[in-house]
DNA sequence: GGGACTTACATAACCTGTTATCCAATTTGG
DNA sequence: CCAAATTGGATAACAGGTTATGTAAGTCCC
């Protein structure tokens, strides 16, 4: 019998570490959601990050957005689309290039930021400090360093130089 | 005016954390993806997991694949579908039970999990390692506090809480 | 033993991201 | 000034997960 399971993912160890963050990302998503829903917010958190660069950067355009939230540009003109329909946004020909399309918030979305940052993100924000354990900043160091890691020297380069340097053991 | 922006991000902070852990898993994905293709291995990476679920745990029901794995179970369906498919498992109905789905590892299957264990994965969870930093079980560590924080107290009520406990400055 | 629940899986529809490609507007150079 | 290259965005197709629901097999209980 396969006894206790869940060990699955943990066995694999590292080599999984890119499923199990994808995972708990995920779930804290979802949990996050659900105090969003708690609060009545009328839209979905994955909209939230695109709102909130507006907010604080002001009117951009959808390419400004992409690179703000790196997010592809498709990804972009399809949040961006559901936000103006819901009435958070609006958007029009930039006066100076007529390709780009600039996307601003509305009134609406405004006060639906202002009211977010009062009360909302912060509750948000404790609560995953808390869930983080005694020192929440420390997980975000890690995620830098592996970050930064990545950027510099992909996995593969790694992986060709481990490998030379084993290959007499083999 | 929003004056020095930032903040509305700094309130997304560990809202923003889901989407990055999220982010940040894929990128290890597409790194490990790169290895696996250089090795000429046929699967993509995201096939990984049951396979060597199914490896180590030895022949098991979609029901089981599902929460060794922690995907649901149509996922589970659809991934087991495409590894039949390309000969890596094999499956058909249990002997007590006509209605569960036993997946097993083909030949063909059990000896790519061999190869894999044997060069590929090592090279993999060295890289990784090493791209994690000094201490990597650290993260490791974080990332089960994280985990197992929110499946002793979801964070809607952790917020409740502390929201409750933060009234009175309001 | 036969009807009502339960269980295990399959299927469908959707979400949210991706890459690839296309179109229109702008810029550039001869 | 016009043709070519570039740029900004939209659209389509696909990926890999999800939830919701359907269906067949098994179990319970009168």
């Amino acid at each position: 019998m396969a006894g206790s399971n869940e060990d699955a993912l943990k066995g694999l160890g590292h080599l999984a570490l890119g499923t199990r963050l994808k995972r708990l990302g995920d779930r804290l998503q979802a949990h996050a959601q659900v105090i969003l829903d708690e609060a009545k917010v009328p839209v979905p958190a994955s909209h939230l990050p695109p709102l909130a660069a507006l907010d604080s950067g002001g009117a951009m355009t959808v390419g400004d957005l992409s690179r703000a939230l790196g997010v592809t540009q498709p990804g972009v003109t399809r949040m961006t689309g559901a936000l103006e329909t819901a009435g958070l946004v609006r958007s029009g020909a930039a006066e100076d290039d007529g390709r780009a399309r600039v996307i601003e918030l509305t009134p609406a979305g405004r006060g639906l930021l202002a009211r977010l940052k009062r009360h909302t993100f912060p509750l948000i924000e404790a609560a995953v400090r808390e869930a983080c354990g005694d020192d929440p900043g420390r997980l975000l160091g890690q995620l830098a360093v592996l970050e930064d890691a990545l950027e510099e020297l992909p996995l593969a380069a790694r992986a060709a130089r481990l490998a030379k340097g084993a290959r007499r053991h083999d």
